[in-house]
RNA sequence: GGCCCCGUAGCUCAGUUGGAUAGAGCGUUUGGCUACGAACCAAAAGGUCGGGAGUUCGAAUCUCUCCGGGGUCACCA
């Protein structure tokens, strides 16, 4: 990437600077080399004459100057200068720059990846909602999220795998059954208290349909089947259902997890009982009020947490710590990437101290959490309780939407930002999200290619590298050389949402450029053969990285778009 | 009350991990198609970066403190 070269070329400077006494001899700081904030900054600009001069004692401006002087020959750097209070600007040699370009053709979708993750394997576990009801649209910015992260690693060179964990095992389910069951009875016409949805029982309309449908379907089976019997079998139905209809709305996002993990799996093959036993032989674990506790405070939590209950079942995070050490010491993944909702912001510090209590390296799990999706309809602010059942469905909102321009949007804003949805102006705006503006700029790209290809102009190759000069070339050029380095960042620093920053910016430099530098010549604008090809591979490139960040972020890179498309109605 | 996230243009949000004159979209005003796609482009207006103090060559970014918004503190998940 052009930053560790130019990295590389700065540092060789100061060493050799050192070597001939023009430095003193002092350790190097870290040092930044980014593309300035403003254009006349030249392409690069280094601030290690600033971070050393303390240390060196010498002004910067002067250290500056020697780490120029003392720059190794290279044909990369065309231009150093020292500016402002230290900074080394640093201006690209041109022909480096069109070969760069070139080369973005060459590797055929290629560009922009990285090898950071060196092949090491990352899960990556993400929305696991509850099989007790629909999803709702708030769990799309999970989703968005943990699916753009899995491509961004894998971009990276890492091994990943997508997981969905279902909690086919808590004691919500059981509940959920008696929802079901009631208005099972209701729809078969029964009357008085048995079709009452108990105290902290589902309400919501989808159980009502669910179990009309049953009630069709099944006649009088659960009716007259005994209670003890009816309540877990309706349960597993009613969570198979909804696991279906999960996984079709992931499918409608074109989402496809690795893994469907079932917690059920870590209760029959006797993990969760065996997690308790191994937490007792290394003395986490205390009885207490006919419980069994596990003693988090001791490794640093605010409070100690049930792992049995007094009446002999198992508590929630028993499973989980089940399933984390099944993550990494069962299936063997170096890195394990949990996210969560801000809600669960309460058992991170559980999660890691349970981590440390079986012997595994917190380190190697994140939990990424995300703020909260506020759902509203207009100004009335929607309550996310599916237990209330007042929930705008996630399948509405891509029906509504279109998945496109669901997945944009939900990384439209960095996880740690709270988030408004407002179904009303989603469906409103739909036309306006800016995913079709890039997706605008890359059918142009295809556009042109397709016109140069009709008028008989073969496709651009390498050997159409030109340096670029104007300064609209230039400026998209600068962004092309850049972008693997912005995909490397992102994945280091776990944060998709710069993915859809990136596409609109390159968007708009495309569409700049488009405006100011004629590619095919026409009657008004006569072009020699040199700048239409040096201009065709730089539209082509453009497409190449176009298409990859959005591939990266989730949605299609069309050749062509039409107003028919419009997903309003 | 403890812990976590947020507070940046009228609105919604970025801000490359401490750098040069703080940006984008939407909205407002104005201009631009006989041209490779106008779902586009350009210009203008719009800011005590919540308030205050500190750290240093340099702070939207780090520390402390206060104010405001959200989340969370169960033998629920």
């Amino acid at each position: 990437m052009a930053r560790d070269e130019l990295a590389g070329l700065i540092e060789r400077a100061a060493l050799a600077a050192q070597a001939r006494g023009l430095l003193p001899d002092v350790k190097l700081p870290e040092f930044t080399v980014e593309p300035p904030t403003r254009a006349e900054h030249g392409d690069y600009a280094t601030n290690l004459a600033m971070r050393l001069a303390r240390a060196a004692r010498m002004s910067p401006t002067a250290i500056a100057a020697t780490l120029i002087q003392s720059l190794p020959a290279n044909d990369v750097i065309a231009c150093a200068e020292v500016a402002g209070a230290g900074f080394i600007n640093l201006t690209l040699n041109p022909q480096w720059v069109a070969r760069r370009i070139a080369k973005i053709l060459e590797v055929d979708g290629a560009y922009g990846n990285n090898s950071t993750g060196g092949g090491r394997r990352v899960q990556i576990e993400f929305v696991s909602a509850n099989p007790t009801g629909p999803l709702h649209a708030a769990s799309g910015r999970a989703a968005s999220l943990g699916a753009a992260l899995g491509n961004l690693l894998r971009a990276s060179g890492w091994q990943v795998e997508l997981e969905y964990y279902v909690n086919d095992a808590g004691s919500r389910l059981a509940v959920f059954g008696e929802s079901i069951l009631a208005r099972y009875l209701a729809a078969r016409g029964v009357t008085g208290p048995r079709t009452e949805v108990p105290k902290e029982g589902y309400l919501g309309e989808y159980v009502t349909e669910y179990a009309t449908h049953l009630a069709a379907e099944h006649g009088d089976r659960f009716e007259v089947m005994a209670i003890e019997d009816a309540i877990p079998l309706l349960a597993r139905m009613g969570a198979e259902h909804m696991i279906e209809r999960h996984r079709a709305d992931m499918a409608a996002l074109g989402i496809e997890f690795d893994v469907w993990f079932r917690e059920q799996s870590l209760h029959d093959s006797g993990d969760v009982t065996a997690i308790v036993d191994e937490l007792r032989q290394r003395g986490h674990v205390a009885d207490r009020d006919g419980a069994v506790w596990f003693q988090t405070t001791a490794l640093g939590d605010d409070r100690d947490n049930v792992l049995v209950r007094s009446n002999g079942t198992p508590g929630y995070m028993t499973a989980d710590i089940a399933y984390h050490r099944n993550k990494f010491i069962t299936r063997g993944f170096d890195k394990v990437i949990d996210i969560w909702g801000a809600d669960h912001q309460g058992h991170v510090g559980r999660m890691k101290a349970s981590m440390q209590a079986i012997d595994l390296d917190p380190e190697r799990l994140t939990i990424l959490l995300h703020q909260m999706v506020v759902l509203r309809r207009g100004a009335e602010v929607v309550t996310m309780s599916k237990r209330q059942g007042n929930i705008i469905a996630l399948s509405d909102v891509i029906e509504e939407v279109g998945p496109d321009a669901c997945r944009f949007f939900f990384l439209t804003r960095s996880a740690d930002s709270q988030m408004d949805f407002d179904l009303e102006l989603a469906k409103r705006q739909a036309a306006d999200n800016p995913v079709y503006y890039v997706q605008y700029s890359h059918a142009r790209t295809s556009s042109i290619l397709q016109v140069a290809s009709s008028r008989g102009i073969d496709p651009p190759t390498g050997a159409d590298a030109a340096p670029y000069s104007h300064p609209g070339e230039i400026a998209l050029v600068r962004f092309l050389i850049h972008y693997p380095q912005v995909v490397a960042d992102a994945a280091t620093d776990l944060e998709p949402h710069r993915l859809t920053f990136a596409a609109q910016e390159l968007a708009s430099l495309f569409n700049a450029f488009y405006r100011d530098c004629r590619v095919l010549p026409s009657d008004h604008v006569p072009l020699d053969t040199a700048t239409v090809r040096s201009r065709l591979l730089l539209v082509a490139a453009t497409r190449a990285v176009l298409a990859h960040v959005l591939s990266l972020i989730g949605v299609s890179a069309p050749d062509r778009m039409d107003r028919s498309d419009e997903p309003t109605e």
